[in-house]
DNA sequence: TAGATTGTTAATCGATTAACAATC
DNA sequence: TAGATTGTTAATCGATTAACAATC
C-alpha cells in the first residue's frame, strides 16, 4: 500500500482543530449543514485562509461554491484528533487538581476517559475521590497492561513529578498530559503535552501591568 | 521625561520567562549567585541566543564572560511580570475547577491572590469553597470598586461564560483569565488572557495517534 | 452564466537560530 | 593575555496572509 506523505500538521493549526470542532457541534444542534470558511474564520476572528490550511491540513475537503458539509466536516476533525472512540486514561495526583480534572466531564468528548486514579502519597491511597478508589502507584504497570492503557494524567506536585513520571513510562503509558512545572524527559517513546498555568498568567499579568492604571490618578 | 522605546515583548518570549523565574529560583535555594544563558538553555532544551534575547526583552542584562547574577536576574523578571506584589483577584466559578484554583497556593508567587468568590448559579451562592463564602455576581461590581481589584478568574460553564464575562467588564474588572470555552470580546480595555485545555489535549491526541501501535500486533 | 467558495501558489511577516564583534 | 560570555546584526525557518486560478 502506498500511503500518500503529507507533511506533518504544525503544531498551531492542531491547537484550532477544537475551535472548530467545538463551533461546528454548536452548529449542528441548530440544525445548520453546511459551513464555509468564513463563517467559522468570523467567529473565531481568524483568516479564512488559515481555517481552509488547517481543515486540509486534518484531511477535510469542501466543495466550491458550497462549502463544506459540517457533519462530515465533524467527523473528519473529531477523527483526526482520535476523539470519536475516547481513551482510557489514568489519573495519577489525588489533590485538588486531579479531583477537578476528574469531575470535568467535558474530556469524554475530547478523547479522554480517567478510568483509574493514584498518587504517590501514601497518604492519599485508600481514600477515594469522585467515587474512584485512589490505588498506589505500585499498581499502576500491572493495570496499565491488563486494561491496555495508553494516557495518563500528571497531576502531583512538582517534587513528586519526576519519579511519577518515570513510573508512569515504565508502566508502558505512551502519552503523559503534564500538570506539574516540571520538565519531564522520558525518551522518544512517551508524548509528553505540558500543561503550565503560569505560561499563560505571565501573558495576562505582562499586559495587565502594561495597561494605563486609572487608580494612578489621586 | 524621555520614555526608551522598546519593541513590545513577544508573547512567546513573554511565555518563556515564568520558566527561567522558576528555575532561577530552584538554584537560588541551591546557593548560586551567578548564570549564564547556557546554563538556562541547557535546563530546558532552548538555544541559548533565545535565552539572551528573552532576558534582554524583560530589561535584563548581564556581564560578558560572567553572566548574570542571579538575585538580580530574578528581581528583574519577576519585576517585568508585576509578581513581585501579587495583585488581589476575583474568582467567578465555585465549580471543581474553581475550588482547585482557589486551592493552588502556587498563584500567589505568581502575581494573584484570589480574595473572594462569586458564582451566577443561585444553588451555588450562599455556600461556601475554601473558606470563603460564595457570593453573588449582583456584589461583584460594588466589592471590586471597594477593594480596587483589577483580576479576575473566569471558570463557569460555557453557557454562563459570555454574561459572567459581560458582568466582570463592567464590574471594573481589567483582566480575566478565562478558563470558559467561549472567546470573550469585551473591548480594548479588557485583557482577556484564555486558557483551553481541549487545545492541549488535542496535541497530545494526535501525536498518540500517530505513534506506532504495539497493541496493533496480533 | 455569474458569483461564491475552495484549493494552491506566492508574498509577507515574525520568531528562531547563526555569526560575530564587544567586553570583562 | 586568553577565553568565555554578552549583546547585536544577519540569515534562516516556518507560519500567516494575500493573490488567483479552478470549480460547482
Amino acid at each position: 500500500m502506498i500511503a500518500a506523505m503529507h507533511h506533518p500538521i504544525s503544531v498551531p493549526s492542531l491547537r484550532r482543530l477544537p475551535l472548530y470542532l467545538r463551533l461546528l457541534e454548536a452548529w449542528r444542534a441548530e440544525g445548520r449543514e453546511q459551513v464555509s470558511c468564513t463563517h467559522l474564520a468570523d467567529a473565531l476572528g481568524f483568516d479564512p485562509t488559515q481555517v481552509r490550511k488547517d481543515l486540509a491540513a486534518a484531511g477535510a475537503s469542501g466543495r466550491p461554491k458550497v462549502g463544506y458539509e459540517l457533519k462530515t466536516l465533524r467527523d473528519c476533525l473529531a477523527g483526526f484528533l482520535g476523539w470519536d472512540n475516547p481513551g482510557e486514561a489514568f489519573l495519577v495526583g489525588a489533590g485538588p487538581l486531579g479531583q477537578a480534572l476528574l469531575a470535568y466531564e467535558g474530556f469524554a468528548a475530547r478523547g479522554m476517559s480517567i478510568v483509574a486514579v493514584f498518587d504517590p502519597d501514601p497518604g492519599r491511597v485508600g481514600g477515594s475521590v469522585g467515587g474512584k478508589p485512589v490505588l498506589p502507584l505500585a499498581k499502576l504497570a500491572n493495570l496499565a497492561a491488563r486494561m491496555h492503557v495508553r494516557l495518563g494524567v500528571l497531576a502531583v506536585p512538582a517534587d513528586a513529578a519526576a519519579e511519577a513520571g518515570r513510573a508512569m513510562a515504565e508502566a508502558g503509558l505512551q502519552g503523559i498530559w503534564n500538570f506539574a512545572p516540571v520538565r519531564l524527559d522520558l525518551g522518544p517513546l512517551v508524548v509528553v503535552e505540558h500543561v503550565d498555568l503560569a505560561q499563560s498568567l505571565a501573558v495576562l499579568s505582562h499586559r495587565l501591568a502594561e495597561l494605563p492604571q486609572p487608580s494612578e490618578i489621586t
